[in-house]
DNA sequence: TTTATTGTGGACTAACATAGTCCTATTTCA
DNA sequence: TGAAATAGGACTATGTTAGTCCACAATAAA
């Protein structure tokens, strides 16, 4: 299935939303409550964005997050590899995996699927959080 | 994930054994033999090739399958859709899903994301499988 | 200094989709 | 009649995604 991960959905909403509240802390529980996210599933995303330092944070009382990067330098192919992990369009595509796959001589279809996997990663590279918001 | 399913992988490569093999008939167990797929799945998908008018086939002994189509009159994106069904890139955006999702005001990225979607049906309708053998 | 609020982060469970298997027809040719 | 082939339903196994639970740490306000 090509299919955006609801933990990318939520990140995209979750970052439009801080965008759009320009240099004012936001809460996890204000994003999940307006935009009806799971609690505890946001906070794991955000932690991750954090940690890209994407986001930052405040802890503490009257903490939250606020963002750490203009949304036009984030690109949606980076939004997704930092949640998703890898993103490659076959299994044989990723680095780790050469062992018994399409890298051998039975696969056909290796190289177009590797020209397909370029244009994909261009097409999400070409989009940053700056056209959501 | 974005991700091509090992089913359209392995249509892929049956595609490509069987339009390299011209005017004769091939058997499923030719290709699983030669392509190390396993039978009984490769099986079911020449079936629903055949039933979608992909392939045609010739039951019985000394029966087979044989393009339908040319290489170039069949979409990656139409292969796509045919194995694994809905290949929308966000739940909300397949047809029947306009219950409590996205469409409501709660979701912001509706737009973006729909957009998104077009390209890379684009990006999938301009891939045939003349590219792929 | 206490308490409420907020982020941090590990471990776990539930739900779902994908991949693969098993078994039984049915067709057709030799 | 029997072997080789497609046709197709039902089932199981595996892995991923989504979501939950819990304990802890930091901070500001009372």
């Amino acid at each position: 299935m090509i299919r955006i991960s609801k933990k990318v959905e939520y990140a995209l909403m979750a970052l439009k939303f801080i965008s759009n509240s320009d240099h004012k802390l936001v809460t996890a529980r204000e994003i999940s409550d307006t935009k009806s996210i799971p609690y505890d599933l946001l906070s794991k995303i955000l932690q991750t964005l954090k940690n890209e330092n994407i986001l930052a944070s405040n802890q503490g009382m009257n903490g939250g997050y606020f963002m750490n990067k203009r949304p036009d330098e984030i690109q949606l192919f980076n939004l997704m590899s930092v949640i998703d992990g890898d993103i490659s369009i076959a299994e044989c595509l990723n680095e780790k995996a050469d062992k018994d796959c399409c890298l051998t001589d039975i696969c056909s279809i290796k190289l177009p699927v590797s020209k397909l996997q370029k244009e994909v990663e261009e097409l999400f590279k070409s989009k940053t959080i700056s056209d959501f918001v």
